[in-house]
DNA sequence: GTCTTCATGTCGGAT
DNA sequence: ATCCGACGTGAAGAC
């Protein structure tokens, strides 16, 4: 086990800094570095970024994060799985962290490391989310009126030649009804996926059955408006949370 | 300026560990916080998420970030724009990250922190990243015979009703041509998305005009290439790199 | 600000 | 392993 006062270092000297992150990656702790270096990544795409000083972590399921002083997302990263590599070379620090299928790499290069810490993760939890598209769903088949009076539940994720539908079911009418669910704004995308399905129930129920498309959301956009029209689809107004 | 003895502490107080991260909020340093906490969060959705241990980073320019010891994405953050504050609160220390419009906050209330150390960065440089959609379109201009013997680009980013075509251009016979480019390997949205262009654009030319629709992109699945044809669209396989 | 689309998207679930 | 779609998607460019 790491002692208390083993586990971060101020200013290291490189064989230090190696050490530690070595220790982190042998025994599943999450690692971080701070300081001046240069990144390469190919893989998927390729990147070179020059020097700078830069936090990079590396956590025990083989993900590896490269962050700036800005920005949400990591300037450079590599996803779990990874199996990461350290190693001195010179004054400089080396971090590598690689993968296969698909083949990348990433080359964290250290002129000079101000900074590293390793820790011991314990996280039990998950995290519980609302607001999410599966509110939205349970808020219309808890009351499908919601949709319009007289629509019916079948089935949820029910399958069609072009992918699984987010709601089937029947109108008062007794005509076919695909609702497709998003948890925010839509634009055009969305009416294009609403249509894909449609279309492809269409194609697959005996041609004298009507398929109507519903697009269930907060709002939409403009543009995405004039393409359900165009469509002969429908829109519904309502929010995963009752209260937005 | 922060001396290198007062940048880091491990085991900190409380208090001595706020006073840090005041610092790096007030001075436009980035903070980082190791420690068992709990999260709350509040906007455009909202989660919680119980106690455990997780790295914090604070951002100088508003982002932050919680991390826990798996996955490449936070598993809480706040985007970049927001206002952090630190407070104690007994024992605990609570970081609080706030932005509006919309309105959000992120609650990360510390029951111990073991590691607190802030830093100024400074990062000059941008990432230079090859392997690109645009990669993709550049070698379609530079030999545009690579997607059909006689085609001849007009335009790129050509404005349709529904929106940007990728490349605008017409065949050896004087057809109009719409290009969606994909940088991987494409499913049925892509389809989706090119299907939208060239029926506007079809309602938008003259009606005996003939509208061409070339999807390009390394591969396609099953249920795209199913799609393309079901639509009368054309499929060419190119990568945004030569040798991919 | 809103809109639209790209992304080394990431992630989870199903096949 | 691939496919498919959601995501508090994020980020960039256009308007």
């Amino acid at each position: 086990m790491i002692e208390s006062g083993e586990r971060a270092r101020v200013q290291p000297e490189t064989t230090e800094a190696s050490r530690l992150v070595e220790t982190a990656i042998q025994e599943g702790l999450l690692a971080t570095l701070f300081g001046r270096c240069r990144v390469e990544y190919e893989g998927r795409a390729a990147s070179t970024l020059k020097e700078g000083e830069r936090l990079v972590v590396l956590k025990p399921d083989g993900t590896a994060l490269v962050h700036s002083d800005e920005g949400q997302k990591p300037v450079n990263w590599q996803p779990p799985g990874c199996t990461h590599e350290v190693q001195t070379d010179g004054d400089s620090l080396v971090v590598r962290s690689r993968r296969e299928t698909p083949e990348e790499v990433l080359l964290v290069e250290f002129e000079s490391v101000d900074h590293v810490a390793i820790f011991d993760v314990t996280d039990d939890h998950d995290l519980s989310l609302t607001g999410t598209e599966e509110d939205l769903r349970d808020r219309i088949l808890e009351d499908p009126s919601i949709l319009e009076p007289g629509f019916e539940p079948r089935a949820t994720e029910r399958q069609t030649p072009a992918g699984a539908v987010d709601i089937y079911g029947v109108d008062g009418d007794g005509n076919a009804v695909v609702v497709e669910l998003k948890r925010r704004r839509v634009g055009p995308d969305a009416v294009s996926q609403l249509n894909r399905y449609v279309e492809s129930l269409e194609r697959d129920l005996h041609a004298e059955t009507t398929v109507r498309g519903f697009l269930v959301a907060p709002s939409v956009t403009e543009r995405a408006s004039r393409l359900l029209g165009e469509r002969g689809l429908e829109f519904v107004s309502l929010a995963p949370s009752p209260d937005t």
